[in-house]
DNA sequence: CTTGGACCTGCCTTC
DNA sequence: AAATACAGGTCCAAT
């Protein structure tokens, strides 16, 4: 059983359940059952160490996967003062990381995502490898899911979304370079080329650039992000916001890590009550 | 540019 | 137990 000494806190449940990768089925004495990128494997913690099943998988892949060389809450750390509520976030889910999951992957679960819970696009998640995956129920390739049709991906329950994710795996089997980021490229330069493909607007297009290219900086605003800014930043605001002013809002206020500061309120938004909650 | 409606499905409330 | 509302958006058409 290979290992790993973290250098940081990792909470696996938060991280693996918490809306970034779909992937993942909670076992009995805290193991967790899924795949990075082609490999499936098992994972658990143990003495300050993360332990997994697969040798395939080398430790710098899962210091990768995890994000272990950033150190989150220094990166923060300027804007925590200004911020009581990013503050309180870090300090209830310290072990929260942002994944670096396979780009393709997640760009799939998140066409998947509209107007749909977690536990549901885990649903879809689990058809698309049980029924168009390859060995090891390893996820289905661009060129897979094209030659699939909408047809077949609506048997999934993917409903309407199967239209725009047949389209997306179409154009991506003929040109697969159109998921490589030149790192020269802006985040909002790689987000502008995102949403050039089908089913893929701001929202998604921020998802998958903070979830699966590490750019911390992509804000996306989905109904909590919203909800949330509403009550603890906005209490007064009722018309719709704009997201290029959430934008520029939000470059002020969190700085250049700004995702981070996403992921961490977003978490903790969503998993506290509003009882619990400070007022703004 | 901004706004409103359509779009699938299954879980979660509520009756 | 059966019905109903509603949910991690995007696209397209009409102002």
């Amino acid at each position: 059983m290979p290992s790993l000494l973290l250098p940081c806190p990792l909470d696996l449940t938060s991280t693996l359940l918490g809306g970034q990768s779909f992937s993942w089925n909670p076992l009995p004495r805290s193991r967790f059952a899924g795949w990075i990128g082609p490999h499936p494997v098992q994972l658990h913690l143990h003495h300050e160490s993360i332990h997994w099943d697969n040798s395939a998988l080398s430790s710098s892949q899962i210091h990768h996967y995890f994000s272990l060389d950033l150190n989150l809450s220094s990166l923060l750390q300027p804007h925590l003062p200004t911020n009581p509520h990013l503050a309180t976030a870090i300090q209830l889910h310290p072990g929260l990381r942002p994944l670096r999951e396979n780009p393709w992957e997640c760009l799939v679960n998140f066409i998947c995502s509209s107007l749909k819970q977690i536990t549901h696009i885990r649903q879809i998640h689990a058809r698309l490898r049980s029924t168009f995956g390859g060995p090891n129920q390893s996820f289905p390739s661009p060129a897979r899911l094209a030659e699939a049709g909408e047809l077949s991906l609506r048997k999934c329950a993917l409903g309407y979304r199967a239209k725009h994710l047949a389209a997306t795996a179409q154009i991506l089997s003929q040109e697969p370079h159109r998921l490589e980021i030149p790192s020269s490229w802006s985040t909002e330069q790689a987000a502008q080329h995102f949403e050039q493909l089908p089913g893929v607007g701001p929202k998604i297009s921020r998802c998958v650039l903070l979830y699966s290219y590490g750019r911390l900086d992509a804000f996306p605003v989905d109904v909590w992000v919203d909800r949330l800014l509403r009550q603890l930043y906005f209490p007064k605001k009722r018309k719709p916001f704009r997201l290029a002013h959430l934008e520029t809002w939000s470059q002020k206020q969190f700085g250049p890590f700004r995702g981070l500061a996403q992921l961490l309120l977003f978490h903790w938004f969503r998993t506290s009550t509003p009882h619990s909650r400070p007022r703004p």
